[in-house]
DNA sequence: TTTTACTTTAAAATCGTTCTAAACTACTTG
DNA sequence: CAAGTAGTTTAGAACGATTTTAAAGTAAAA
């Protein structure tokens, strides 16, 4: 499936903006960024975009499920190509995310989802920290 | 050991805005809360302190390990005064985080810590979401 | 004490992100 | 294809959280 369809499948409309961001993103490369990482790919790749566009584009790429949003306490948003459940070293020091592919953890136990609620992903985060 | 000490044995001098804090914050009571939700807090008690001594404060504080700063993607930073490893749910919609102790996760295979790093500690985040 | 280093403060500045409202463009319908 | 309309992009203003500034204040050391 090239992007166009990619977008419409998504409920995008594959505006000349949003192909541009596809192209870049989805290559199925797994990658972790910024929007201003974003706009400094747009930019050599000889395009532009107002900061505006690169914000709502990842918005609604991230609310159809094409990317996802990292949870971070790290002050930028950070993006990730990889939709699929998985989990991510975090060197504190640097901000810097190692991808954790899903079956190199096994959760045993779970606690109960409380009551009224389901599970909706779960990710596990280990910080590391480089040996002194 | 009372809050003094507390402050002392991190390496912080007690000053009257630091004890202020300590005694909300350090009474045993585990708690997520904002910059904000503190400031009110501090407003509620009779006193008052201006908003970057709170910041100063929450950021030596969570240096010095008497709180910490949970993984989160929200526009405004979450601190909790939970310091022992233990985990989260996540209610997306609200932002609302519910504790989970450290024994109510089994986490059977960990991946191998990347070379020349060291595991600095793990946090398992459940997101949630309403049942329809 | 007196000195020194650290801390607090209000206000300004900064930074990431969102809003605004006007111009533009993709899609729909006739 | 033409015209309409609904969604999109844009620059720039606005916003909210956090940090910086530089001056005044305070705790600890000498």
């Amino acid at each position: 499936m090239n992007n166009k369809e990619k977008l419409r499948k998504a409920g995008l409309r594959p505006t000349k903006q949003r192909m541009i961001i596809a192209d870049i993103l989805l290559d199925g490369v797994n990658r972790h960024f910024t929007a201003e990482n974003l706009q400094n790919e747009i930019n050599s790749s000889g395009n532009s975009m107002s900061i505006a566009t690169i914000y709502n584009c990842l918005k609604n790429f991230r609310n159809c499920g094409l990317i996802k949003q990292v949870e971070s306490s790290k002050d930028t948003a950070i993006f990730d190509t990889n939709i699929n459940q998985h989990h991510h070293f975090l060197n504190e020091e640097t901000g810097e995310l190692i991808d954790i592919e899903n079956d190199e953890i096994n959760l045993r136990k779970l606690p109960e989802i409380p009551q009224g609620y389901l599970n909706n992903g779960v990710e596990v985060l280990i910080k590391i920290k480089k040996q002194i």
